[in-house]
DNA sequence: CTGGGGAGGGGGCCC
DNA sequence: CGGGCCCCCTCCCCA
């Protein structure tokens, strides 16, 4: 017979002895704060004190101690709180280092709700919140307070996740993680809190796109190149490296010292590990990575801004907040979008598009086909026989850059001359000609960057 | 089948 | 810190 409480019950209790610092054979350093903590518990929640544990479980009799400086006090406490009640407080400012500090302890369950976490702060897309967003906490995200986060490592037999719209920022919500055996059982009195995390979770990496990872678009990324998007839709469900099979390799590429670099570098260690991990120190983690400061949760990269941390993280989200208001393309980045309009939709580049030579406002023209415009010497026009479709340049507005903070608004054309719309709108194979004139094509780009700043 | 070019996308880094 | 530029790589299309 089992007693469906005992695991809870005994969590509990484990809890309560850290608490009150009994039996507490192992300190944790963290900056300058000390963690101490039952090794029992440690050691079956983290592969990183798994390895640190089952060394120094020589001299079991000894008090273990390990440092950190890798990552905040308050991080650890997150860790440890979720390490011995299975539930994880996130909040929009500590899951980056959460994350990281998770990677780093080779907590592969707390890694997969941080990429969670993330994925839905980004707000990728509802198909995709649908997939993995359950709010129990009626109370959730309605005062707009920020408040943390909970992810529980907890099932529920049910989910049916209702909640399709909430970022997890703005509120509390209750998360089941996934499936984590030694803290997966809630009493029914805590179930009804608790979330379960969707199955389809583990697929949460196919959404990330990253060309060099392997991995997939979200699916409800815009289809413009919808060849290749379908193709990869439509690959088996093991080309796809899910977020449990992805970690433990992330772990097992990364050594501990690689594994988390948001500080001190080497210093990171525990120092029952320092030599031995030392020995297999290459020369960049110990001098580049020193410099390089912010590591990418969900790959080996590192790099030295946050900011370009940020940018990284739209590669393995598939964000793409920068839509182009002429053809509907959407793009990661500003300058991606702003390279693309000039190419595609401005026709800056002063060569005939067909014979690449290199043409003026008396030598050649811009054609528009479609949304798209690019330039033709006269001769190129000729031979092709559309010279004769000649439209008046001063009727023609300039397609323009969406204003500073439109970054996910509908982009606009000139104001005063909606009918072009029309011509963007009509079917590609309508061309317009338009006398290539490089003062208008700058003034056009005057019209663009000031509205790119 | 192959090579070239266009376009997209990622990283580094300057302003 | 965001914008933007440059460089490089990859993918795709086409001749």
């Amino acid at each position: 017979m089992e007693i469906s409480s005992h695991q809870f019950h005994l969590l509990q209790q484990l809890n309560e002895q850290r608490r009150q610092d009994l039996f507490c054979d192992c300190s944790i350093l963290v900056e300058d704060k000390v963690f101490k903590a039952p090794r029992n518990v440690l050691f079956a929640s983290s592969g990183y004190f798994q390895m640190l544990l089952s060394q120094s479980s020589k001299e079991a009799t000894q008090p273990t101690t390990a440092t950190f400086q890798a990552f905040s006090p308050d991080t650890f406490t997150v860790i440890l709180d979720f390490v011995y009640s299975g539930k994880l407080s996130l909040t929009g400012q500590n899951v980056i280092e959460v994350m990281s500090a998770a990677s780093y302890l080779q907590m592969t369950d707390v890694i997969s709700v941080c990429k969670t976490f993330i994925k839905s702060s980004l707000d990728i897309s509802e198909k995709e919140k649908d997939r993995y967003f359950s709010l129990s906490d009626k109370d959730a995200g309605s005062n707009g307070v920020e408040r943390p986060c909970v992810y529980s490592a907890g099932w529920r037999a049910e989910s049916s996740p209702p909640h399709a719209h909430v970022s997890p920022d703005p509120g509390t919500c209750m998360m089941g993680g996934n499936s984590w055996s030694n803290f997966s059982y809630y009493p029914p009195s805590q179930r009804s809190a608790q979330q379960q995390l969707p199955k389809h979770e583990q697929r949460q990496d196919s959404i990330k796109k990253s060309r060099h990872l392997g991995l997939q678009q979200p699916s409800d990324v815009p289809h413009y190149k919808s060849s290749k998007l379908e193709d990869r839709a439509a690959e088996p469900a093991g080309h796809v490296a899910p977020a449990e099979e992805q970690v433990p390799i992330e772990a097992e590429v990364e050594s501990p010292h690689v594994g988390y670099q948001y500080g001190q570098g080497a210093d990171v260690m525990p120092r029952s590990l320092a030599v031995s991990q030392q020995e297999h120190e290459s020369p960049r983690s110990s001098n580049d990575l020193s410099r390089m400061r912010f590591k990418c949760p969900f790959c080996t990269h590192v790099v030295k801004r946050k900011a370009d941390l940020k940018r990284h993280l739209r590669c393995h989200t598939g964000e793409r907040p920068y839509p182009c208001e002429a053809c509907g393309k959407r793009f990661s980045r500003l300058d991606h979008l702003s390279s693309h309009f000039r190419t595609i939709h401005q026709a800056c580049k002063p060569i005939c598009r067909k014979c690449k030579r290199h043409v003026t406002e008396l030598t050649g023209q811009v054609v528009q086909e479609g949304t798209r415009r690019y330039r033709l010497c006269n001769e190129c026009l000729a031979e092709a026989g559309i010279d004769s479709i000649r439209i008046d340049l001063e009727a023609e507005a300039p397609l323009e850059f969406p204003q500073d903070g439109e970054k996910d608004s509908r982009w606009h054309y000139g104001e005063d001359n909606k009918s072009d719309v029309e011509i963007v709108e009509d079917g590609s194979t309508d061309l317009v000609i338009q006398q290539v004139d490089d003062s208008e094509d700058e003034a056009d780009e005057k019209d663009v960057k000031p509205n790119i700043r």
